[in-house]
DNA sequence: CTTCACTATGTCAGTTCTTACATAGCTGAG
DNA sequence: CTCAGCTATGTAAGAACTGACATAGTGAAG
């Protein structure tokens, strides 16, 4: 019957079921750096609300918007939330294992060793800036860890993901750039 | 000129680059478990490689092949190498963050604590998998470490890259699973 | 006072990607 | 002998997604 909810669909699900959103705030809610499970477009998260408005798994009140339409905020229903409910236990499906900087990286071997390095740098930063930022945000649930079945367990289970993920992400970043430097300076063996 | 090359189209060069190989070839290198960095569908690899093959950054021979058509084996020419150069050095562009099992989790709060762990139970066997693979053929890359200019670097750097991710990636489910345990049993605080 | 950023919804063209279908020889297991 | 799996290329429909355009109010910075 509701023929086939894509991904973002379940995605936008699990925003709403945390609080009642306009699309706007689901958009910026998964852009949001703690849990940043799934990203789109709003223009992406306004066709697939249609779609879950039509399947009645979300349902939306107007009130007067900032521009010429009606801003709607939704919800999920009771269904959506059975829905939803069931889709997260489901084994989730092999993902495409997509990842622009190793790609670079697997073709590195023809490139210049300077300039990589200085990606890598860049890289590296990117890493610790948002690691710094998971960390303190850790350190603060930390205080008060959530329950499972609170709504802020998915959040803090998110973000341990997102913690670990970020540092091993840099420390691969200064693996590389330490043997990209080995092979410019053979000579040394420390940085 | 060059009507934007799409990534699939420099993972492509990429694999071209280290040997000649027909569609179907490359389509296998890029679901090779080491150095997993892009996975596509045959049908997108032909397509794209007629694009690469128009703009002149391909090549190919055609030899008997299996089927009803010739079989084609495309090689890399110096304007591919070029192209694949000049990108490699580029800034990655962000990418789409895109995790299913960390939208799951996400929206675990709501759903069965006892599926959840059974579903972590599985990922995690997968990653140890992929991981004790992983570490196998590094064991293999230690005994003789590639240098930099050589192709094996770029496969190097992307194992290293899948190793260390893998390893985070078991971590991250062990803790996933002993969370989920704490909150059905919420006495004990060792597994 | 202007310009920029933020909030907010929507359309549309085009790109990328998936899935299914179609063909066909060879090899190895049962 | 049959059937499954591997090699190999291709088409085509449709799903998913991006990025640009369009509109418009509020508030803050300069």
């Amino acid at each position: 019957m509701s023929s086939t909810i894509p991904t973002l669909g379940f995605a936008i699900l699990a925003v709403l079921a945390q609080a009642d959103s306009t699309g706007y705030e689901i958009a910026s809610r998964m852009r949001h750096p703690v849990s940043r499970f799934w990203t789109a477009s709003h223009s992406q998260i306004h066709t697939d609300l249609r779609r879950l408005l039509a399947a009645g798994l979300v349902g939306y009140t107007t009130a007067p918007g900032p521009g010429p339409q009606e801003k709607k905020i939704y919800s999920i229903t009771g269904e959506g939330l059975d829905a939803l409910r069931a889709w997260v236990t489901e084994p989730p499906r092999p993902q495409p294992e997509r990842d622009e900087l190793v790609l670079k990286t697997y073709a590195a071997w023809l490139a210049d060793p300077v300039a990589l390095s200085e990606m890598f740098r860049t890289a590296l930063r990117h890493h610790e800036e948002r690691l710094a930022e998971y960390e303190a945000t850790w350190a603060d649930v930390e205080q008060d860890m959530p329950a499972f079945g609170s709504p802020r367990f998915g959040n803090m289970a998110a973000l341990r993901c997102g913690l670990t993920y970020e540092r091993h992400r840099a420390d691969w970043c200064r693996w590389m750039i330490d043997q990209l430097s080995r092979s410019l300076n053979p000579s040394c063996e420390a940085s």
